[in-house]
DNA sequence: GATTTCATTTTGATTAGTCAAAGTCTCTTC
DNA sequence: GAAGAGACTTTGACTAATCAAAATGAAATC
C-alpha cells in the first residue's frame, strides 16, 4: 500500500503534467506544489522511482510510469467523488470541500468508494466541472477550452475552473462564474490583454488574461 | 492537532477503560488492543503524558484525564456516526464495516462530521446498537446487561454486541442475534456453563457463558 | 527470606518523511 | 569562454512511531 504522502506526490505529479505536452514535471514544481522543501522532494522522487512510479531524470525531470498514472487518476477519482459527496449530499460549500476532501481520499477503500459513487449515481464531473475518471482510469470525454481562446459572439457553458484556491473561487462565484453558467465573450482585445464577457443578462464585464485562462468552458 | 496514532491510543484507552471499574488501565492490555510490543506502548503513554492526556504510574497503569477523556469520545463519536453512514446510507454490511471507519475517523473534520450527524438523523445508536456519544461527550442513557446476568421467562431486545470480530459477528448473524431482535432466556445453568434462549419463534438453542457475556440487551 | 515468574520499562536500532544549508550543474549573459 | 544566477542534489540532523532484546521490579511460591 502506497503512503498518504507517496499517494500525493504522485497525484501532484499527475495533475501537473497534464498542462504540459511531454508530461515532464520539474523538481521545483512538485516542491511548490506541496509545499516542502526542494531537497524533501528530490529524495521523495527517488522513492518512488525505486517502486517504478515514476521515471527520473537528474536535474531534468519527472514522467509517471503506467503504474503511476493509473495511482493518480485512482487518487484523482477518489478526491472528485469525496468532493461530489461533500456538495452533493452532506450540502458543503463547493468553495470550501478542498482540503476536507484532501484528507478523505487517502482514508477511503475501494469497496467504500464504489459504493459511494453508485450512492452518487455514477457523475462524471465534479463541483468544480472537472471530469471523475472512471475506474479504469480514463476521464470522460471534454472538449472544452479556456476563456482566453474562445471567439466573441457565441454562448458558452462553464465548465470548469482551474484555480481552487479559495480567494479565487470567492471571486468566481461574486461575478457569477460557476460551472453550468453560460456566458458570452463579447469582446476580446489580447493587446491590451483583456476579455469582456456577460454572464446571463448582467452587465457585462472584463477579465484579465490570467483569470480568463483559468475558466474552461464547452462550446 | 492529535496524529492518527495518538487519536487510536487514546480511544482504546477509552474503551478499555469503560470495563473497569476504577477506569485504570495496564499497560498490557494497550499494547495487546492495538497490537504493538510493549515497550512501544509504554513509551507513547509517556508522550501522552506529556500531551497532558493521560495520567500514568509506572507500574501500575494509566488513566485518561479530562482532556483525554474528550479526545476519546470524540473519536468513538466518529468512529460511530461513520459507522452508521457505511451501513445507513451505503448499505454496507454491518460485519465489515469496522475497519473501513476505523481508517476513516481520523480523516473527518469537524465541520463534515456535524453535517453528516445531520444528514443521519442524529442517531443515537450505531448499527451494532452502541450508543453514539453527543458532541459534547455524553453516551446516550443506556441501561442494559449481558445475557449471562439474565433472569429467565422475559422478553429482552439485543442491543450491542461487545465482540466485534466478523467471526463473532457471522455467528450472531446466523443465530438471528442481530439487535433490534427480541430473545428470550429460557433456561439458564449457571454450572454448566450454559444459556439457553429463543430467538422470536424459533427453536432454542444453548450458548456458552464467554458468548452470553458478549450479549447486552435491554429489559 | 530467597527464588521464580511475568509484566513492564529501558535501550539501541530502524524507517518514513521532513528541513536547512552546503555543494553541484547548466544555461545565460556578457 | 568565464562568471553568475538559478535550479537541483547532497548531506547531516531531526521527529514520530515502531521493534527486539536486555534490564528491572513486584508479586507469588517455596
Amino acid at each position: 500500500m502506497p503512503s498518504a504522502t507517496v499517494e500525493n506526490y504522485i497525484k501532484k505529479i499527475l495533475v501537473l503534467s497534464l498542462d504540459t505536452r511531454e508530461g515532464q514535471v520539474g523538481m521545483g514544481e512538485i516542491a511548490k506544489g506541496l509545499e516542502v522543501a526542494a531537497g524533501t522532494a528530490t529524495s521523495m522522487i527517488k522513492n518512488l522511482e525505486r517502486s517504478k512510479l515514476v521515471r527520473y531524470k537528474s536535474r531534468q525531470g519527472v514522467t509517471l510510469t503506467a503504474k503511476g498514472r493509473k495511482l493518480g487518476m485512482d487518487m484523482l477519482r477518489r478526491h472528485r467523488l469525496v468532493e461530489t459527496f461533500l456538495v452533493e449530499t452532506l450540502g458543503l460549500d463547493w468553495t470550501e470541500i478542498h482540503q476536507e476532501a484532501e484528507e478523505l481520499e487517502h482514508a477511503i477503500s475501494e469497496k467504500v468508494l464504489d459504493r459511494l459513487d453508485k450512492f452518487l449515481g455514477r457523475p462524471e464531473y465534479d463541483p468544480h466541472g472537472d471530469p471523475i475518471p472512471t475506474k479504469d482510469g480514463k476521464f470522460a470525454e471534454r472538449r472544452i477550452r479556456n476563456l482566453l481562446e474562445c471567439q466573441s459572439k457565441q454562448p458558452r457553458t462553464i465548465k470548469l475552473l482551474t484555480d481552487q484556491s479559495t480567494d479565487f473561487l470567492n471571486f468566481a462565484r461574486r461575478k457569477g462564474l460557476v460551472p453550468g453558467t453560460s456566458v458570452e465573450v463579447t469582446n476580446r482585445d489580447l493587446i491590451s490583454d483583456a476579455v469582456e464577457l456577460r454572464v446571463g443578462n448582467k452587465k457585462p464585464f472584463t477579465l484579465g488574461s490570467k483569470a480568463a485562462k483559468k475558466i474552461l468552458v464547452s462550446s
